[in-house]
DNA sequence: GTCTATAGGGTGATAGAC
DNA sequence: GTCTATCACCCTATAGAC
């Protein structure tokens, strides 16, 4: 009755150890995986973990910042080769994020909790990729001050635009299992039917804030 | 440097166990908190804790209870003494989990790494609490879509009525520290200040969503 | 590169004195 | 009820044969 799962692709001895590691990881943590688990997993031996990563930590490590280039590499290609206002990136951003969720449901919870820990923001604050998304935000949040401030939205806060876009795509997938009961108890299949319309419907809930309607 | 914020009240060494456990097994989950910390954080000895509590796990699963009640007791409470249509009992809903986590800003990934491991629902499906929940919400869910039937919004599903509310109350909770660096370096008080102004834009979103508007 | 066997360290739990 | 000392276990990492 166990799952045993193995990663059993054509791959390198250290490609296999970490598509398991990766998986691991991603679905239980840093503390609750086991080496054992990632070896089991990869069909190799404990030892050979050690061989390619020299501990666990830094698999760990390795494995975090990949996943991290997915959640942000692609945002930063494309913001560096499409220079626009923000409000036309809007449909882009929602699009390409629900998209890598989709096909990455468990990362949002390994990332928020590693940013918990604080580990996150000590460990990368001076990578480029970091930097770079840190600079396109600030820019991007002075502009949606001046579209409010054009657009005489005074009860509301350019906080809540930059709370709203990232809680509307972020947290259907954090609470997927509670939404799907809670919501007449759609299927999974359904569930990720009704995220593909969010892409479209996210951007026009953000503007009508954006423009106090 | 190491801070050692003992719980140091005026209480028996029971609560003080749980006082402590409460506050490392919802900051850092079970894995990650060790009992000699939490004996450590209660001002006196691990094997105290086994006295108490027997093992780490019963510890971690009354406290747990307790986490969830604080949770859900108020809002069931509510809900039972004051019956009315879902729509009237927005404002208060918004309002009673938003100081709810402005208290408690480390329940939500704390209960939602509960649901992804699959633990909570396995053990307090039955629990009594729990299916008042689960009943409140299913009617709740109907009328939602009576009303979207009603005003004619065809073109959004029900599920994002319930989606967008738990999303915009809980998320910025769980992503505060990004949210404050991405919303032009807001402080902690003006972070909590805006989720208190939430309590009144919060119902007025989901009602735009539900009325076509 | 890959394995087996084992070292070394830390964790939860408990025995037993007071 | 509270402490000190210690056990038994499990986990990561490594040594060393092949």
């Amino acid at each position: 009755m166990t799952k045993k799962k193995k990663v059993t692709k054509n791959l390198s001895t250290e490609e296999k150890i970490k598509a398991s590691a990766k998986k691991l990881f991603t679905q239980k943590g840093f503390l609750a995986t086991h080496t054992r688990e990632i070896a089991e997993g990869a069909g190799i031996n404990m030892a050979m973990l050690n061989y390619y990563f020299r501990s666990k930590q830094k698999l760990f490590d390795i494995v975090m910042k990949e996943n991290l280039f997915l959640f942000l590499g692609g945002m930063v290609e494309n913001i560096e080769n499409n220079p626009r206002p923000f409000e036309e990136h809007l449909d882009y951003l929602v699009s390409h994020y629900i998209d890598l969720l989709l096909e990455n449901p468990d990362l949002p919870l390994f990332v928020l909790s590693l940013m918990q820990s604080g580990k996150l923001t000590r460990e990368y604050k001076d990578d480029p990729l970091f930097r770079k998304i840190a600079q396109w935000s600030t820019s991007s949040f002075k502009e949606i001050q001046g579209i409010m401030v054009k657009e005489k939205v005074k009860d509301v806060h350019p906080f809540h635009v930059v709370a709203n876009m990232l809680s509307l795509i972020i947290f259907p997938f954090i609470a997927s299992t509670l939404l799907m009961a809670r919501s007449g108890n759609i299927t999974r299949k359904e569930f990720e039917q009704q995220m593909i319309k969010r892409k479209k419907l996210i951007p026009g809930w953000i503007r009508s804030i954006m423009h106090g309607k």
